[in-house]
DNA sequence: TGCTTGACCGACG
DNA sequence: ACGTCGGCCAAGC
């Protein structure tokens, strides 16, 4: 498996996450057939070029916050794209138990 | 080639 | 609620 086909499917994984949700980049390696391996995730998002047609602002870390020095750019654009969608941020974090994707198999979610 | 760095995670103190 | 540590491994130098 070369790097370029791991990262193409990460980034069909993170097109998955449907709009007002996030998933972690643990959840994201997991789905793509990654397990243990959450920082190919962030990895194949550090290298996607901006303009690129992906959701990569429903992506998190599994304290529920965003992976970028709070006050940055980046870290600002992330959080206005998360917001523009209805996900709510208390003290800098996203409930992950309110906001996190979950399968249709899995326990549903709490409204 | 070999070493360091990370848009990470979970366990543990 | 922090800080540390080991695991993980592609990229970058």
């Amino acid at each position: 498996m070369k790097a370029e086909d791991a990262h193409a499917l990460i980034r069909a994984t993170v097109k998955k996450i449907p709009r007002g949700r996030v998933a972690t980049y643990g959840q994201i390696a997991r789905e793509a057939g990654f397990p243990k391996q959450p920082r190919l995730t962030g990895y194949a998002l550090h290298h996607t070029p901006p303009g690129a047609r992906l959701p990569w602002h429903r992506v998190i870390n599994a304290q529920g916050k965003i992976s970028f020095p709070p006050g940055s750019e980046a870290y600002e654009t992330q959080k206005r794209l998360l917001e523009e969608e209805g996900v709510l941020f208390l003290r800098g974090r996203v409930d992950l138990a309110r906001y996190q994707w979950r399968r249709a198999s899995e326990a549903p979610v709490l409204d």
